[in-house]
DNA sequence: TGTGTTCTCGTAAACGTTTACGGAAAAACG
DNA sequence: CGTTTTTCCGTAAACGTTTACGAGAACACA
């Protein structure tokens, strides 16, 4: 069935080295034998063996995505990652490799998965998503000398990887811009726990914006939660109850909105109308919902295949003449007005 | 960084072949030089290189996941596929699998992706999603006689290859029941065009239903459109603008029940007060939506798992002391009862 | 002691590539 | 025509495994 270089090697009746050459497209072998090698390549339908061409050069043409996860009871996963998936596989379909993805169980520990594609070296490089402030992922394939990048930033790993994330602490300034030019002073901000980074980046992006304004931030407006619908439902419970409410909230995560959305519907207070709602990151929830959610929108396709392009750039085998290159990136948010706020 | 076999052999000062049958769990290597070899590799830090197992064992240990997103402007993809890649991955992982996620691009032919994977025999074998009612993917496989598995049925191919589908005839049947049950005797059945399989098996379980009830179908309650929101729209409104108006809706794609719902919306009518609305498979969109839509929900995660298990137990390599065996499943929809009918 | 069996291990080939090296033939040059 | 350069190709090693084969040693048995 499969035919290798050998095959075409005995039916031109020349040797594999030469087969080799002329299928790479090196300078040392005769226009016209090349010629003969690649009908013959196309009529014996030869195509690499992969095993075989990893072994040899040592590199696997495929690059490994980890996604883990969050912990918790959601039915349908975070829709974040399947057009980000798209376009981080689509840039690097054109490259030819190959994408690989490892989930962990949600909440497992993922170090061993994570190890163990290193390890057996199934991939040439890895990209994390979900990463957290300090991250031993970062951490392990930094000391590891692995090549990787990382959808989000963290404060693991110092400079040494390619890194691409949302602009959290820009929306964060802006949904407080918008809520304030709307006459909101007391503004609440509620985001997931969990050390996940953009937690903290929003929240620097809120404070900075509060201060501008001359706004005096109230602790009590600031709450965290675990980073699904009933995480949001409990914190934003927790906070309508205090003596001296918010007027409007930041949802840092489109689950955590809608769970405060239901603990607002209960306690018949009524988004767009007694409270303005904003979400940071936009899922196809918010424009559902209603009211649908005034939301902070990422270019999930567009960022997938900036990332495989940093990834690329900063591994010899891709990079230019100027050699192989660190990127760092931070991508706006488009608001996306809705009936929420 | 990365030890050999051969790091190990020179470290024990024994054959490289022993150390592989320690390894292996071979049975004709004494227990004591087994330990040895056992904990050298651990000293060393040594896990085999996988180019070279899948040189030589003709295997890759990696299953390909091929998934085309339908055409059309989604901002979003599909929610339905990341549970179900989760449970997927989850019991491959349970057998050192790898899972290779390959995406066309959206409406692009397909085939030329697959044709690499096999050929260059990245992967052991290949599960699909999106089966069509004549597919040639499953016939390409077939007949090069690459094992897979699909998700969804399809009329190519025979009963050569494991297949786990959701029970659309049946969700269908149960749709038009629920409906008649509660007064309807017009209802439209709105479905995707572009051969997709499971359009033709609800239409089959709505056609079912109708017979036994003793309701003459009208032709003009069904009608097909665009896979997407947008598709949905339009073929909602043409629907509705028919003399005769439905008094009930069933959609069997959620985006094309949400574009739906924005025709009736401007039409001023109302789902669940004005008209009955019902979708075969249940995203958390139908959940969030306002009403909240009545559907049909499959057990995803749990599906990817038993159809890793499907596909393992027709491998030689994986099947039990029985063989391989060709297993075809059909799962019911849970209904969930919503606000819109 | 001789013969047969079992246990354990080393040797070497094989999987399908790529590539460093060297050599023969052809071309270029005087 | 002799020498040098260029062009082209074959040889063989290497990547890291697994495994068929065979052989030496130990053991059992008569």
């Amino acid at each position: 069935m499969a035919s290798s270089i050998h095959d075409l090697a005995r039916h031109l009746n020349i040797s594999i080295g030469t087969v080799s050459r002329a299928l790479n497209g090196r300078a040392d072998v005769n226009a016209d034998t090349r010629q003969r090698v690649l009908e013959a390549a196309k009529k014996l339908n030869y195509s690499p063996n992969q095993s075989g061409r990893s072994l040899r050069q040592g590199a696997t043409r495929s690059i490994a995505f980890m996604l883990q996860p969050h912990p918790g009871d959601q039915q349908y996963g975070e829709p974040f990652f399947i057009p980000f998936l798209t376009g981080l596989q689509a840039r690097l379909a054109d490259y030819d490799l190959d994408l690989m993805v490892v989930m962990g169980e949600p909440g497992q520990y993922q170090q061993e998965r994570l190890r163990r594609v290193v390890e057996t070296r199934r991939a040439d490089a890895v990209v994390l998503a979900n990463t957290r402030r300090e991250d031993d992922r970062i951490d392990y394939l930094s000391k590891a000398g692995f090549p990787f990048a990382t959808l989000g930033r963290s404060q693991s790993g110092g400079d040494t990887y390619p890194s691409l994330d949302i602009d959290f602490e820009r929306a964060g300034d802006e949904a407080v811009d918008r809520l304030v030019a709307r006459g909101h002073r007391r503004i609440a901000a509620i985001r997931p726990s969990h050390d996940l980074n953009f937690g903290y980046l929003f929240l620097d992006g809120y404070r900075k914006a509060l201060k501008r304004h001359g706004i005096e931030g109230d602790p009590g407006l600031i709450a965290d939660g675990f980073i699904n619908e009933a995480g949001g439902y409990q914190v934003t419970a927790d906070v309508m109850l205090s003596k001296d409410r918010p007027t409007a909230i930041i949802f840092n995560n489109d689950a955590m909105a809608l769970g405060g959305c239901k603990a607002l519907a209960e306690m018949g207070i009524r988004p767009g109308q007694d409270i303005a709602v904003t979400v940071i990151v936009d899922t196809p929830l918010c424009r559902y919902f209603s009211p649908a959610l005034t939301a902070f929108r990422p270019a999930l396709e567009p960022m997938g295949r900036r990332l495989a392009e940093m990834l690329l750039a900063s591994l010899p085998a891709f990079a230019g003449p100027e050699g192989p290159r660190i990127i760092r990136e931070v991508w706006p948010l488009e608001l996306i007005a809705r009936d929420s706020d």
